[in-house]
DNA sequence: GTAAGTTGCCAAAACGTTTTTGCTAGCTCT
DNA sequence: AGAGCTAGCAAAAACGTTTTGGCAACTTAC
């Protein structure tokens, strides 16, 4: 009935060096790798830590490295665009496992939502930021590279090439959906063009492009749609249909743009997958329960959250050593849009 | 052109005492406002920190207090409920107050998704937690309380009422909204029923059956709707307005039920506002520019998420006093759904 | 059999704050 | 004018780690 039960404070270094009958540096040394010890004593060590539930005080050892353990991760939401419902489901996959790689890795991630334009934000201490999608104008990402904050962004900066960056293999990834359309019997395969101000519509485009080059293929692109919303989707799927030799198969590179061109097919009277195939990109929900289930290409937001965080304490580990970019691949999942077969 | 142009770390404690010609106690002290000094030694001390953009380490200040620093926010995802959207602009708002409030309080923020159900991420060291509309099995939430963690919900925890809480005033909310609908003719307002898991449904219930007592109307509430989408929204209001007697006016305390509603009254051929009134709740992006847009009780997430952060930081600060909950008003927006007039 | 090197461990310093304790002046009482 | 206060400040301890430097004991090389 006492209102809190004093739960027993968590044991110290102090302490594991008591119960393992050594000195505090060597249980130091033990648990980090460090020194020099026998191979027996740092199994005991080991072994007492665990059984006493022993762990280390990020303060005590982040005081002692300068450090801060606390990395940022920022995110540029585009306003109230109605790519958000998409995006949302990418974005929380995405935190989820870059909190839990950070909290693994004894830093704590704090999440920046980049709607605040005070500035205030930006200037807390953190050790690192991770950028998701970062668009050219980005106050805070801006202010956070003159300080010389160590970046990592997820998806490419255009406006900073030489930024580490993780990002989907949205080219590679375009040709897979472009092989599967054409093996499934599609000959003129169009795709929903997207502006190019990020890496993920650049990508997509080159690899659309490079496809059709490979197979002397005359590619098909709508007009850049401005959003990434089915109500957008519908209406390039609908000026690609009406053209006088009309696509048999589209590459809508968001599902949002998908469900569009699911919806612009329906009204046209085109029967999907049999008069026309679509295929998007990102694997949400909603592409898995429309009505014919959509063809898309699976996207893998915890490989780039987890990379972003893993590259970024690599970062901060060896600030001079280069750091390798990370491709995270994508993988196909067919559905019945795509199916005319089944 | 150096690779990383040695940015001059930042002043310590140390430096400012130096440069202010006190000794680092009296520096400590100025700044915390916390032993006797001179107000002019004050005044100095604070003036010479700020020119040096001193700024204490948060790892040092939080060694000596035994605490970590660190808050969780934990987030209760709702599946790939079709809510997410709805959710999705309440939920960043809050976020970003959230997190700017603890930030500027000097402790940062973690969000921890509530999808992972691995544990892992509960088992790190914060000083406190606070969750979002938790549900009931939570098993994050139920570890931490179970470790004595001091924890703050938003939106009441229906398990355990005890626990100190910050929530929107739907009662009240939702009175106002229905004093306005009378108030712009209506006779017979209906009720789109919630099932009642949460604090949220709860309120909003009350508030309309205390209504309809104090002024002697009969409720009329529809089935609860299994979620938050359109397509429950829509369904709800048919079965309303399909009755031998239908409503004049429907409150949808959620927007993506209020924009089913619209759609219902589309498809019924009613008129909005002429025939039928209809109001929702959130005031989210999608009740603004919905046609005709539509009246919605705004929510305040911003005074929620500062409001949940100050509460816990105050029980850290003072672990016996009793806390005081708070309820946050709310405020009528008024749109073309309920303007006759106009 | 001794010099040199290696191995295993420990003591102490350092990280940057806050907090506690103590000292010194000046002031107020009586 | 001496005792007691008080305001203002400084010195030092404490927080829990990691890191550095060193000291034995043991091993190898000649």
């Amino acid at each position: 009935m006492s209102p809190s039960r004093s739960t027993k404070p968590r044991p110290r270094i102090t302490e594991v060096a008591a119960a393992a009958g050594v000195s505090i540096t060597t249980v130091s040394h033990a648990l980090n790798g460090k020194g020099r010890i026998s191979e027996a004593t740092r199994a005991h060590v080991h072994e007492v830590a665990s059984s006493l539930g022993y762990r280390p005080s990020a303060n005590a050892r982040s005081l002692g490295s300068g450090r801060h353990g606390l990395i940022a991760l920022k995110v540029s939401l585009p306003g109230e665009s109605a790519a958000a419902f998409v995006e949302f489901d990418y974005f929380t996959r995405l935190l989820n496992a870059a909190t839990a790689t950070a909290l693994h890795d004894g830093v704590a991630l704090v999440t920046i939502p980049g709607i605040s334009g005070d500035g205030e934000a930006a200037d807390f201490s953190a050790d690192g930021m991770i950028a998701i999608d970062p668009e050219p104008g980005d106050e805070t990402l801006a202010a956070a590279r003159q300080r010389g904050l160590p970046i990592v962004t997820a998806g490419r900066d255009l406006d900073h090439q030489d930024t580490p960056w993780v990002d989907n293999d949205h080219h590679a990834g375009a040709i897979t959906v472009l092989e599967h359309l054409a093996a499934q019997g599609a000959k003129r395969i169009a795709l929903i063009g997207l502006e190019r101000v990020n890496s993920f519509a650049i990508d997509s485009a080159a690899g659309y492009e490079q496809w059709c080059a490979d197979r002397a293929a005359e590619p098909i692109q709508s007009k850049s749609v401005a959003d990434y919303s089915e109500a957008a989707g519908r209406e390039a799927a609908l000026e690609l249909l009406s053209a006088p030799l009309p696509p048999d198969a589209i590459y809508a590179p968001v599902d949002g743009l998908g469900l569009g061109a699911l919806s612009a097919a329906r009204e046209l009277g085109l029967s999907v997958p049999g008069d026309l195939m679509i295929a998007s990109c990102s694997d949400s929900a909603s592409a898995a329960s429309s009505t014919p289930s959509l063809t898309s290409l699976a996207l893998d937001p915890e490989a780039v959250g987890s990379g972003g965080v893993e590259m970024l304490l690599e970062l901060l580990d060896a600030p001079t050593t280069p750091i390798e970019n990370r491709y995270v691949p994508t993988k196909l999942v067919v559905r019945q849009s795509s199916s005319p077969a089944a």
